[in-house]
DNA sequence: CCGGGAGCGTATGTATACATGTTGCTCTTT
DNA sequence: AAAGAGCAACATGTATACATACGCTCCCGG
């Protein structure tokens, strides 16, 4: 069963990362209780997850805020990103078998086709589907769990930068690279492309 | 203040990684609840943040279990470590500062003396305390934080293993030459010192 | 003898009421 | 007028009572 505090939690951490929650506002948990036709039970459940995935942070009165990322933050994440990504797309080199690769080439398929309609929305959703399935093609169930951790990061950074269509068709080609890489079984090459992939979608330093 | 959940956790969690709770068995929140002299509110909270951290699952009928390592589990366990402290480890060479490298000195200095007392529960903290402590000095506080929940498992899989008064001198010479290479700001050296470091730790592979 | 379904028991999910602690404000005193 | 202490209000921490869902057992029918 789908409990109260799965669905508030989920409902939260969408619109924590989509950016509909303003960075460093508070959340009062009679107020969320209200909204969402819930006691203060499952909210507090909810947020104290929210809490250990580190979207939200305590404030004074040991009330919860929506994390506010600074600069190093966000160059962070990236870091952490390539560092992660990187172990992924060795082990997945090394270890996927023909029916692995299907997911991948069917999120790159959909991209483009989403990246000519100019849906940004499914384009980032397609995205995020991509390096995950990368990821469970390694095998690796707790560095999955740590990427998506880190993916809410990431989609919390990427809301700031516009995407416009020439963007989108140029990663779906990077994405296209990336997947011929991992066939040839290259995983320095897949690496060194993963990297620059990355670095690429992370927002500029200024 | 420090809360009764907090405590809970904070308990709960030493339990597990020292092994005094057997892997996969079940925790049943009454029967916690009596044990600390509280309600199961504050027992609830405390096994969902273990849960979150990966140290507890859900087995059937909703109860927490603790995590039950798998051989491919453990071998994962260090190759994350691998690549997040290696991460950690470039981005303090080039940062750190004099007053940094401190804590790194007398951590290898605490070593050596428990290490000769045979004080191998002393050894085994004050290993966590310099690796700890090297990705403080990289201060990159969301990789910290993945480090700290890395730490928990490395720990689970550590007491499984008998450690010795020879391989606990070795160990503190590897940290006198992981020092020494951070001092000099030779990233390549490092990490891969830190890499074979890493892997000597871990259990061997059968 | 085997298979399926209904009913019960138990542990978790949720709601609500109460306790506690922190914060900010006000009142008093120097 | 400024500073400190105390109080009041509000949000979170905790306890307890109730609801629910899952599993297990037992019984009945084939």
């Amino acid at each position: 069963m789908r409990t109260k505090a799965d669905h508030i939690h989920h409902a939260l951490r969408e619109d924590i990362v989509a950016g509909r929650r303003e960075q460093g506002s508070v959340l009062d948990e009679v107020e969320l209780a209200a909204a969402f036709g819930a006691s203060r039970t499952p909210v507090r459940e909810a947020l104290r997850r929210l809490q250990s995935e580190g979207l939200l942070t305590v404030g004074s009165r040991r009330r919860m805020c929506v994390v506010d990322l600074s600069e190093s933050h966000r160059h962070e994440v990236t870091l952490l990103r390539e560092s992660l990504e990187t172990t992924a797309a060795t082990q997945a080199c090394a270890r996927w078998e023909p029916d692995d690769l299907d997911g991948l080439r069917v999120a790159v398929l959909r991209q483009r086709r989403v990246a000519r309609d100019g849906d940004v929305t499914a384009f980032l959703g397609l995205d995020e589907t991509f390096h995950r399935e990368l990821a469970a093609v390694a095998r690796m169930p707790t560095l999955s769990l740590l990427l998506d951790q880190l993916g809410a990061f990431v989609r919390l950074v990427r809301v700031a930068i516009p995407t416009d269509d020439a963007h989108m068709l140029a990663l779906a080609d990077e994405h296209d690279d990336l997947l011929d890489r991992l066939e040839r079984r290259d995983a320095p090459a897949l690496c060194a492309a993963l990297g620059r992939h990355i670095r690429t979608t992370a927002p500029r330093r200024r």
